[in-house]
DNA sequence: AATGAATGAGGATTCATTCAT
DNA sequence: AATGAATGAATCCTCATTCAT
């Protein structure tokens, strides 16, 4: 896409090399997170990010190039918490659908203690969408390799895997939202329990 | 139809008097649907629109009070035609079970078929939240009594209803995502049958 | 001014020609009236105007070329007023000094009366500066000339008239936002006579 | 110093914080009081300002948070000139009639001076109605009081005091209006001396 | 590394006026 | 004469980014 290998000064972006550069690199990024998440993308200036980081204005492009950037930096961040997140917590499933209750639960907990979190990425779909494709694409394939193992040990149905998977993330996403981020007054591992037998069972009689 | 009844003075807002009024104010919304869903609501400008809609500038305000406004106009537009849709493709069902295959279809599809406005929808969670919210809780309520129906008639399995409907929201909303709007390679129907299953007997074994 | 002697259509000004058109007309001025006193000129916008004239928006241009001219119109309008309003009232005055104070308590009623109208003289400075200056300098020589004539009559002491009568007009004109427009509660004869004792003695012991 | 603690977000507005930063606002500042005054408050747009101060566009919103705020800065920076001019100019008058004579002129050499800040504080009226009262109040209360305590001392007639001060001031007002800003080709003082007589003596004969 | 002043492109909205009916 | 839809120039203000200190 560089059409002209442009030699373009590299900018001043810094890898910190002092402790005190690193810390104050997250204090932005601590401070990016919590405005994104409470007002959104385009509602968040970079002095709203600079006030609640404590330091100055300039100091932001110290350490990210842009706005986005540090958008985009948060949403795969955020990738790794998520993933971290639920595999601890599903680490002791004696099998997958087991592992699926607890996914779910595990799921809107996540979405309930990082409402903020939460609403970065899906807003990524409209402000750095490629990340926001990655983020979700990362998640199916590993859903759907699990799915093919679990297949494969009898744990669970066989079936057309990578379609089961889009379709139980959509699953996850949605009552994380409703669960987790509207109304969160419910107990998550309730409704891990309700959707346990649609899971388990489908819908079908017998 | 006034939703919000905000008590702000009313402006100059008109119902149009004449034909050719509706049909400006028409173009304009089509324009408007057009735009929003190919670069989003904050890459679009009013010009964008009115330029599509082959109008003068002013000739937006003389329809719309503001860019948000045509925003709000065409979410819920796209509740009624997202309903519609589904409704009319799944009206053949001989029972909840085909209705929720071919429901999934028709989602697919209607991604398919309105990118863009899929888009739109998406979109209002970060524009215009409160209509997003009423866009999946009118789904949701129709959802559910659908399924208490089916269940009480012996069609599917009896169980939390409200849980299953957003789950199953989830699941039909990421599956139009994905095989709808991003990858739009795949047969919809086949992607129905491929969860088909999922549906009517679950992951469980047996 | 004219420089090519424009062979401009002459655009659709009309004297009106049926009785209908003369109290349109009218209405629309009252509504000028009105509005520009209330909400000053450029806050006032045509549309403000044939709402409370009750017209179509396009009926204003069939009578009035400009938002301007309407000013205008109203402020010239206000000349003749004021002055009738003033000469009314001193019509009875035994000498120059009687009509002083009559004249006084003559223009804080009016600007009380009035208050609408009182505005949009001051305003005129500022949208149609010479029609602020005409309308003064009228008053002006006017009263120069009631000053020559009672100096020569020997009803008050001679002095330099035009000086005089501006600061006199000041005098009116500013116990006639202040007691007039400000703050209405005090009795403007009072008022008059308050600083009756000023324009018969002066400030001056003995 | 805040006058309307209003509830509105504070914005960045920022008091400069380093020496340049007050050059840059003082320059802002007398680049709006020459605009406004001479093109008036609603033909003067940002940009004109900016460009005679020599700065960007946006800098003006780095010490001002909109064209309005300027504005009222100025009326008030207006106020404490005037009483300055004013009462550097009277200070070694002997006695009330005296200064009332310096005082006239004063205000028409002023008027003359500054012509424009002149035309801001009249347009006030219509831009920001309470800068003007404020202004003018400040200025009757210290007339008023300036006028009691002459009468006290019995350098002048005793009389209505309030009434007194807010005729003077209209007075004064209009001949700095009439021989200070249309018509400056009178020697002040002249003009002051004509009015004297007025003060001093009032109309009447004897 | 940190600061905050300066920049200016960009964008939403207003409103006097015109014009076709 | 009356209407109201259509126009588009004009303008205020925002905010990501740069730069001198």
């Amino acid at each position: 896409m560089n059409q002209h290998s442009t030699l373009k000064k590299p900018k001043t972006m810094t890898e910190p090399r002092t402790a005190r550069g690193k810390r104050t690199r997250d204090k932005i990024l601590q401070a990016a997170a919590s405005e994104f998440g409470s007002k959104g993308f385009h509602e968040t200036g970079i002095t709203d990010i600079t006030k609640t980081a404590g330091v100055a204005l300039g100091t932001f492009y110290t350490y990210y190039k842009s706005k986005e950037i540090v958008f985009r930096a948060l949403v795969s961040h955020m990738g790794e918490l998520t993933r971290e997140w639920i595999s601890t917590r599903i680490a002791g499933a004696p099998d997958r659908l087991s592992a699926e209750r607890m996914g779910i639960a595990a799921f809107i907990e996540f979405a309930r203690e990082h409402k903020d979190l939460y609403r970065i990425v899906m807003e990524a779909q409209f402000v750095a969408n490629d990340s926001y494709v990655e983020y979700y694409s990362i998640f199916a394939e590993s859903y759907t390799r699990n799915l093919a193992d679990a297949a494969k040990k009898g744990e669970i149905r066989s079936g057309h895997d990578e379609e089961r998977a889009w379709a139980l993330i959509g699953m996850s996403v949605f009552l994380g939202l409703k669960y987790g981020v509207w109304d969160d007054t419910r107990d998550p591992s309730e409704i891990a329990d309700a959707v346990s037998d649609l899971l388990e069972n489908g819908l079908g009689i017998k």
